[in-house]
Order: C-alpha cells, then structure tokens, then sequence
DNA sequence: TAGATTGTTAATCGATTAACAATC
DNA sequence: TAGATTGTTAATCGATTAACAATC
C-alpha cells in the first residue's frame, strides 16, 4: 500500500488486475461511465465484491463512500501498479506461425510492451520484415540485447532450439523470458520466466470433454 | 480414485497431472527408465513430493514400497484420467496467424485432439488447405459442426468477431470452446470456455520488469 | 533385516467469503 | 436523514506442507 515498503503482489492479485482492466477498458470504450461499484465489477468478472475492494486497496486506490469507485482512477493505478506506465523493450525469437502472431498483435503498446526487433535462424527470413519488426540473424541477437539494453526476451522456436536461445539471451542480460516453446526452460534464479504452455489448457479442456 | 463416482479434479490438479505427464514423456524420451520417486518429480518440477503422491492417488495410481512409481503406469493413469485416450475432433475458426499456428501444431494428436477443418470468412483463403486441413466457409461451419458431431471450437477470430463465431458454434451444439481471442465469451453455463488470453502473462511479466 | 519410499492423517498456510461498523 | 457502498476484521474454506506409521 505504501510508496516505500515493496507490497509484493502476487501472481493471483496480478491477473485479477489485469482482468480489471480489461473490463474496465471495454465497458468505457462502449459507454463512458464516471464510476463503477465493486459490485459492479464482481458480477461480470464472478469475483467477489469483498475480493475487488481488497484488490484496489492493495494498489493504493480508495473508493468513495455511497458511490463506488472512479473508474478512470482505477485504471491509473492499476496501470502504475503493474508497470503498464513504464515501458519495456523486447525481442522475439523465432518467426513461425506463432512468432509472426505476437510481431502482428497491435495490443500490446496498451501494456507498455513494445518490441523492437525479432530474430530467426532462416537464412530466408533474416532482412525481411515480419508485422513492422526487422527480422535479424542469430548472431546478432547477443549484441542487440546488449547494446539495446533489453528486458524481455520472447521465445517461440520449437521446442529444441529453446534452451539455447534461453542461455543466449540469458548470458546476455534479459531480465525476464516469455516462453512459448513447449519444454522447461532452466535458468539462473534471477531471470523471470512465464511459461504460455498451450498443453496445460489442453489439459482441462480434454478433462471437461470426456465421456 | 474409485470408477463409479466421479472425483471431480479440479484445475490445478488437471494442470499438475498434464505437468507431470509431459515431464515422464520428456525423460523417458531421452533415457528410457522403469520407475521414479515422487521425490524426483518433485525436485524437477519444483512441487512438493507429497503433493505428488496426492495427485497420483487420486487418479488412482499406487507406488511401490521401496522403489518408488512404474513411469508406464503413471502414464497411463494420466492418459485415462485426463481422457486422451478417448479421441475427439475439433474446428478452428480463424486463419490468421495464430489459426494457422495451431493448424500446424503436430503435438495435439498426443492428447487426444484432433483438428479436422477450419474456417475463414476471406473468400480468398476458402479452398486453400492450412496444415493439412481444408479451409471452408463461414457459412457451413455450422451444420459441418452438426453434420460430424464436433464437440469443441477453437476461436483464433479478432475480438470483433468472437462474439458472434460463439454464438453459432454453440447453437450447433459444441460443448466446450477454447478461445485464444482477447474478450470475454458469453455462453449458457453448460458449454465450458477456456480462455487462453495472452494479456494474463503479460500482467505478471510487466510487473516483474518495472524498475 | 535395514532403509528408502509410500499413503494418509494432522498441521499449517493462504486465499476467499461473510459480517458489519464507518462513510459519504 | 436514509440508504447504499466502502474498508476492515473475523470466519471459512481449500490447498499445501509436515509428520510418521505402513510397506516393500
């Protein structure tokens, strides 16, 4: 809650705030609205009501008495509260299908993510241009970590080529890996890694369509 | 555990399992083994033993004294639990990137699922073969559905579009939808949604990297 | 047998929900 | 003022972890 102690959000309180947002987002766009009630928010999202005030009020945003809360004041500390304000730099590695999604996906300026360049072992592909995205060689990605300072690295090779890519961008200096791949990445503790492993959806969607 | 009620899983067990699972079927693809401790997977996966040992009991699964569990029975435990082994066919609507992406994924056919056609509503893509499988009309997706019994539809359709793909993939009667399109789906309560929103990863990651 | 590992019960932990006085 | 909504404390719930006798 305050400025100085660090509150430590955790996982769960950071997606929910994510889903906020996007709520929050939507609704605005179609009807702009001045305030929203916890109550509100509870029933489309199916949260608790109780479970939105504590969320709010571990960011720091405080409601008003018979009212609720200002929406735009809720965004503004939701998007201090998960960086969206503080924007980062990344790169993506591999160009497939998947890569070439995340290099066209327009959205992501909204978090504060922008990426500058994508790389692939493709001697077809280095030179061209991939969603307004530089494709560059292998080799160059080492340096252009380095010299760009990047935070963030973006895997969607296949699953072989993964770890190396992962050690590379590691020795390099990111910060955190946003892996795609299918597999386990290893990394040195201090490096963040988010996992987007399709196979665990598929998990409980098999489960649900069994009979 | 028992065959006549139903256990339930719930999701985090569901997703531990599929963890598990993918974990035996990386090592033993590299050094065939006869059995593993709950001790070792737990080490590798970064989860507590007992909690493997949980997971195990629940599907039914038992260990052996001194040595620890069969790989192959672990397996098949999963296999039935999570119901790959009951095949079932499904549609992607949407070509884009992502679409096609997931049409070029070979690795679904281990879990189960089979994509058998997918959708577009570009008049130029209609015809045209993605990964294997042909692309058809928006306008016969519905009684394709109806026609081969389709229980699941994967939406990889921009946001605008999502809305509208769901309502017909439901009217013609699927059972769960896996929806990679950033919005939220309203359906009636007995068609299951996964929801595979890239902007939940996004959340934790920006607040990992603000400085 | 001795020792490692299991299966299960009990204890802990954290997250969610309920209750309610304080507030506008 | 009356009434709806908040912020916060207490109670509940479920999931994770610890402990340990049973087992091979």
């Amino acid at each position: 809650v305050s400025t100085d102690g660090k509150p430590r959000l955790g996982r769960r309180v950071l997606e929910r705030l994510m889903r906020y947002y996007r709520f929050l987002s939507e609704t605005t766009a179609r009807k702009p609205l001045e305030s929203v009630t916890s109550a509100h928010i509870a029933a489309a999202l199916d949260i608790d009501a109780t479970q939105v005030r504590k969320d709010f009020g571990a960011i720091g945003v405080l409601g008003m008495g018979r009212v609720g809360f200002d929406v735009c004041e809720v965004c503004r500390g939701i998007r201090v509260a998960l960086g969206f304000d503080q924007p980062y730099q990344a790169v993506v590695v591999g160009t497939g299908h998947l890569g070439s999604a995340l290099l066209a996906y327009p959205g992501f300026a909204t978090y504060g993510l922008e990426i500058v360049a994508a790389f692939d072992k493709a001697k077809g592909k280095i030179g061209t241009t991939v969603g307004r995205c530089p494709v560059k060689s292998m080799r160059s990605l080492k340096p252009f970590i380095r010299k760009h300072g990047i935070r963030l690295a973006i895997i969607t090779t296949p699953a072989s080529a993964a770890q190396t890519v992962a050690d590379r961008v590691v020795s390099a200096g990111v910060s955190a890996i946003w892996n795609f791949s299918p597999t386990q990445l290893v990394v040195p503790r201090h490096v963040y890694v988010r996992n987007e492993h399709i196979s665990l959806g598929l998990s409980v969607l098999a489960y649900h369509l069994k009979r």
